[in-house]
RNA sequence: GGUCCGGUGGUGUAGGGGUUAACAUGCCUCCCUGUCACGGAGGAGAUCGCGGGUUCAAAUCCCGUCCGGACCGCCA
């Protein structure tokens, strides 16, 4: 069709040209004899003048009918700033409807005023908004960049299996009928992960690929039943090569998209972010961290410190700089709700004002407690402390949720930065109550840290993997390790989690079997791409960034899916419903 | 599996035992030659998610259910 120009492109140099513009309808202003139409497109919108001669080819045109009109640039009189065209308008003097369009049932403009729902039943039309159109093209560009790079540094992208073996050894596996093999099933993979090894095992050794992953477990604003991996393995490597290679990608992608130059990312054990910041994903773009104070607190005479620390709990706090006046009661009472949502039974809080201390425990704690509190503490008028005491971890997993929040509440987030953290030194394992025994904290493929081999039956728990997790303003950005390449390690690890050789060869028997001839040493990462593009274009909902979300049941509004079948559908994959 | 919030004209909200169910926006008709969130006049449009119950009376209270959202568990 006949287009001359996009709809954003025309300026004040273009005067007096003749122009041809196709799009939809943005808005029409009607003052009778004249009438103005904003037309539509993605890069912009161009303001179209039909004068006398003309309104009366538009009188029946609505909103999101598509147009297309040819006309002369002019200069306006009346110049629109908010408009990047908002300098010229365009005169009509032929226009064609090339189609109609029903009203809409949602405003389709920047802040459109519909709910979710109705928009993810309507996506193709919330699509047309900017933001929408903006993300989808931003997560084009990020995978464009990533391809190039990737490409450069001679990783080569390899597709791999959609339809899968089950190995059910953390999430749920969608499953797929086989109508050739009734009752037997395929999965959808929740990863590469298995043929990213093997294709290790055959000589790539450097491969990347944009993958779609598939997880049959329950939904978050950052998780989707299915959603895409910058999934990527390299043979001969070490922590160090894979850190430096995905530096590399982020510093491009960081470096094209936002205009920044990224300094080399922090790391940190993850025992210590559990330490400082009570999280394995902590939001480094605000201090706020925790406090261990049990120490202080090791002759306590109040009763409930002193159980937790004798079942060997801890007790931690943060310190809210010169907040004490601004929480009330009430406020305090909502915190306390809210560090109960992570199993803490109750949150204790004292004020220090005028060299003294007050609050929910001043007065059955100790006055050398309290020395100790202010001094450890550095407190000055006007702080406020919040404690948690609680067996295992929860005093600093609640901690790091209310830090959390306190950071979002209190607005100590920079929304400007972007603090990248590699979090190392994972343990191993950990212990599954449902299951009564140990299981993989990442996966069973995981390399270990070769001092901590002997410990692998006597003291699983003390087990450090070399997994590491790449954390961006508190989401996990990816995650990744040096792989087992060694058959005796892999059977070791099965043996520590409790699958007996029967059942790792049933399960993973293939795998196993590669291993045999001649594995090189291998790792690599998986890049959450939504995450990523989240974080670029600064929403914190996932759907905002997927052209075609689920909602948090997994349903697909528009196109109502997942749905019943037919009798003669399920009859020929032998499947009979109960 | 659990907790919490929500569901009222097309859209977004208000109303929380008796209302003519309100407001904004959108929509329709008419008027208008410089608007750009155009303006002006008029109009249509809702049995208040669904099913029970309490009551003389339910959008409103109770129970159940469905749908949407956030979170905990889960997500190797």
């Amino acid at each position: 069709m006949e287009r001359t120009c996009s709809n954003g492109s025309l300026n004040i140099s273009d005067v007096n040209k003749e122009v041809t513009l196709i799009g939809w309808v943005s808005k029409r202003r009607n003052l009778g004899s004249l009438v103005f139409i904003d037309l539509r497109d993605y890069t912009g919108i161009t303001q179209v003048v039909f004068d006398e001669l003309m309104e009366d080819k538009v009188k029946d045109v609505r909103n999101e009918f598509v147009l297309q009109v040819k006309g002369i640039v002019l200069e306006r009189k009346d110049k629109n700033p908010k408009l990047k065209t908002g300098e010229i308008e365009v005169k009509a003097n032929e226009v064609i409807i090339i189609n109609k369009a029903k009203t809409t049932p949602m405003l389709i403009q920047d802040e459109t005023d519909a709910l979710e729902d109705t928009r993810l039943k309507y996506r193709y039309l919330d699509l047309r908004r900017n933001n929408l159109q903006n993300n989808l093209r931003l997560r084009h560009q990020v995978c464009m960049i990533t391809r190039n790079h990737l490409s450069d540094e001679g990783f080569i992208e390899v597709e791999t299996p959609i339809l899968c073996k089950s190995t059910p050894e953390g999430a749920r596996d969608y499953l797929v009928p086989s109508r050739l093999f009734k009752g037997n099933f395929y999965a959808l993979p929740q990863s590469p992960q298995l043929y990213k090894q093997l294709l290790m095992i055959g000589g790539v050794e450097k491969y990347f690929q944009i993958a779609r992953c598939f997880r049959d477990e329950d939904l978050r604003a950052d998780r989707q039943p299915e959603f895409t991996q910058i999934d990527i393995e390299m043979s001969f490597v070490e922590e160090e090569d894979i850190w430096l290679m995905v530096e590399g990608l982020m510093k491009k992608i960081f470096k094209e998209i936002k205009g920044i130059d990224l300094k080399p990312f922090l790391r940190l054990p993850y025992d210590e972010c559990i330490k400082r910041f009570g999280s394995d994903k902590p939001d480094l773009r605000f201090d706020l961290e925790l406090n261990d104070i049990t120490e202080i607190f090791n002759k306590t005479e109040f009763t409930i410190f002193k159980n937790i620390i004798n079942s060997n709990g801890k007790i931690n706090c943060i310190v809210a700089k010169d907040q004490a006046a601004n929480y009330s009661r009430k406020d305090l009472d909502k915190l306390q709700d809210f560090v109960k949502i992570y199993n803490a039974k109750a949150l204790s809080y004292l004020k220090y004002n005028n060299k003294e201390i007050t609050g929910s425990i001043a007065k059955v704690i100790s006055q050398d407690e309290k020395s100790q509190l202010i001094e450890k503490l550095k407190l000055e008028n006007n702080d406020l402390v919040l404690i948690v005491a609680a067996e295992d971890n929860i005093s600093n997993i609640s901690l790091g949720a209310l830090r959390n929040k306190l950071g979002h509440d209190l607005n100590l987030i920079d929304k400007e930065k972007f603090e990248f953290l590699w979090v190392t030194d994972f343990p191993m394992f950990e212990y599954s109550k449902e299951e009564n025994r140990y299981v993989a904290a990442h996966h069973p493929f995981t390399s270990i840290k070769k001092e901590y081999e002997d410990k692998l039956f006597s003291d699983p728990a003390s087990v450090y993997s070399r997994a590491y997790d790449l954390v961006l303003n508190g989401y996990e950005l990816l995650s990744g390790s040096i792989r087992i390449h060694d058959q005796e390690l892999q059977a070791k690890v099965f043996k520590a989690i409790g699958i007996s050789e029967q059942e790792a060869k049933d399960r993973f028997g293939f795998f196993l079997e590669a291993f045999n001839y001649g594995t090189p040493p291998h790792g690599g990462v998986g890049i959450g791409l939504e995450r990523l593009i989240m974080i670029l274009a600064g929403t914190e909902n996932i759907r905002d960034v997927v052209a075609f979300p689920k909602t948090a049941s997994a349903a697909d509004l528009m196109s109502e899916a997942p749905n019943k079948v037919d009798t003669i559908q399920l009859d020929e994959l032998g499947i009979k419903l109960k």
